[in-house]
DNA sequence: GTACCATTGACAAGTTAATTGTCATTATAG
DNA sequence: CTATAATGACAATTAACTTGTCAATGGTAC
């Protein structure tokens, strides 16, 4: 009940929460959403991937990928081209453009993780790192 | 860029999707939302809490928790007691009801989280727990 | 005790990140 | 070449929030 498993799963939905808050306050001024972001970690910082492969991996639903991979193309922070494996849907990839806000947005982050990480020994993070792998392996 | 840090942030968010997934499943057959079991979290098993309590505690509006908690109360999952400190804002617990329902859905989140863990070592378990601990309290 | 500011609950409208459903179009596989 | 699957576009809906406003009541300072 009081475990240490019990626990970390009400950490990982509190923090969740406290990261979406802070990283959010940096993300408005850019112009970009939490979902934005999401879909350009996928593609940072070289990967090509469509619509409904980002779906995929992010597990939701394609439609919503959809609407968000628009935003980002009429933002011009993503382009497409051709899908050797599908001709109506391109494969997608930051442009410089892109690619250079998000390496604001993880700078921004790095400073906030940077802070929030300064006490904990790299061993600690590590083994964190590696459980939460672990477990995020065994839920999907 | 890629250090235990960021990843640590990025499972993070990924974990939280995932775990949110599986356990809204096993709450919409009994009738709740997460938010309602959020606040049911808070009170068990026996806190007594008024919503502006909940609403500071959880770090979102009062507006918010008044909405869940009227729903809950509706629900006969709560009850309120006079507060000394304040005449208009009632002492929210648990009724036996809401404690049996909570409960539940204690126990199959636990299965699940059983699953999760099964192959993670309780001394890997324990310094995860106390990394995120830490790291929920520098963000806040 | 009364005037005053703060707290609370109730209501309304808006937002974000998602969902499901449906459609026409186009690809790919048999 | 035809059937079926995949894709993009559009619409309506949901959960979980937010901000803003209001009236009623509560605690407090005088």
């Amino acid at each position: 009940m009081n475990s240490d498993a019990y626990q970390i799963t009400w950490l990982i939905r509190r923090l969740f929460r406290a990261m979406s808050q802070r990283s959010g306050e940096h993300l408005t001024d850019l112009g970009i959403t939490l979902a934005d972001r999401a879909v350009l970690e996928f593609l940072y910082p070289e990967q090509t991937l469509s619509v409904p492969e980002i779906a995929e991996r992010y597990q939701v639903s394609r439609q919503h990928i959809q609407v968000t991979v628009n935003h980002l193309l009429d933002m011009r922070l993503l382009t497409g081209k051709d899908n050797p494996r599908h001709k109506r849907s391109p494969l997608l990839h930051l442009t410089k453009k892109g690619f250079n806000l998000f390496e604001k947005v993880l700078q921004r982050d790095q400073t906030l993780i940077d802070a929030a990480f300064a006490k904990i020994p790299n061993t600690d993070q590590k083994m964190t790192r590696q459980t939460l792998e672990t477990l995020l392996h065994n839920l999907s």
